[in-house]
DNA sequence: TTAACATTTGAACGATTGCTCAAGTGTTGA
DNA sequence: TCAACACTTGAGCAATCGTTCAAATGTTAA
């Protein structure tokens, strides 16, 4: 009764004052799974390869499967993905569809985390 | 023959040349995989959840526990993962574990990211 | 010593992922 | 109109992931 625990399982929190004021700054729910998704997006050799590629020109999807050396369908699969999380977009010209990067973001993502890993 | 095509299956590149300059341009299989990971190990609501408390303030095992409400040993094991890719240290006093984040970069990469999903 | 505790670890599980294959859509040029 | 083409889509499958549970490690205090 007097102590202050987080009820669902009987973890004795060491400091519940402090772990109080942090969960109170922490983003809500939505926001956090929405973040996790986009790191996720970029959480693949694939798609990496291909932000990184469509960093440096615009391409079809034929291009980015010889780039890869995927199949067409996969490289189609993952760049729905992407489309979805709003990392690239696409314009028709034909038949073609030529991809390119849709947020300046994305490039500011891979540079920073390219620091990271160089140390 | 005459066709410049990229052999392993018979895509049909559009733009061989563009292809090839691009390709060149990709960092090289390594690179791109140590990136990727960096963005998996960040691509999971509950590490994310964890990073962001970890910007915060500095916080034992126990501690994750309360404030993300999953066991000790789902954060432990989460940790870990954080551990080995750079993302989180951790002092020792006496049973206890305090981490903390590891690396600057990371809060740059939550802030960007965060920039992101807001549009 | 021993018991209690904070944390770590390994096995196991259901869920999710990334690919392939086959079939589909829509556009072009003969 | 039709075949060829660029791409998309859905089902299916092995591999990986995130959690739980049980057991282990290592520290503290009695």
């Amino acid at each position: 009764m007097a102590e202050l625990k987080t009820d669902v399982c009987s973890v004795t929190a060491v400091d519940a004052e402090k772990v109080a004021a942090v969960q109170q700054k922490l983003p809500q729910e939505s926001a956090v799974r929405a973040l996790a998704e986009t790191f996720k997006v970029l959480g693949d050799p694939t798609r990496v390869r291909i932000v990184m590629a469509l960093m440096l020109d615009e391409l079809c999807v034929c291009d980015l499967a010889a780039l890869t050396g995927l199949s067409v369908s996969a490289i189609s699969h993952q760049l729905r993905m992407l489309r979805n999380l709003k990392l690239v977009k696409y314009r028709r010209k034909g038949k073609m569809a030529y991809y390119s990067l849709d947020d300046e973001h994305i490039e500011q993502l891979i540079q920073v985390a390219m620091e990271h890993v160089h140390e």
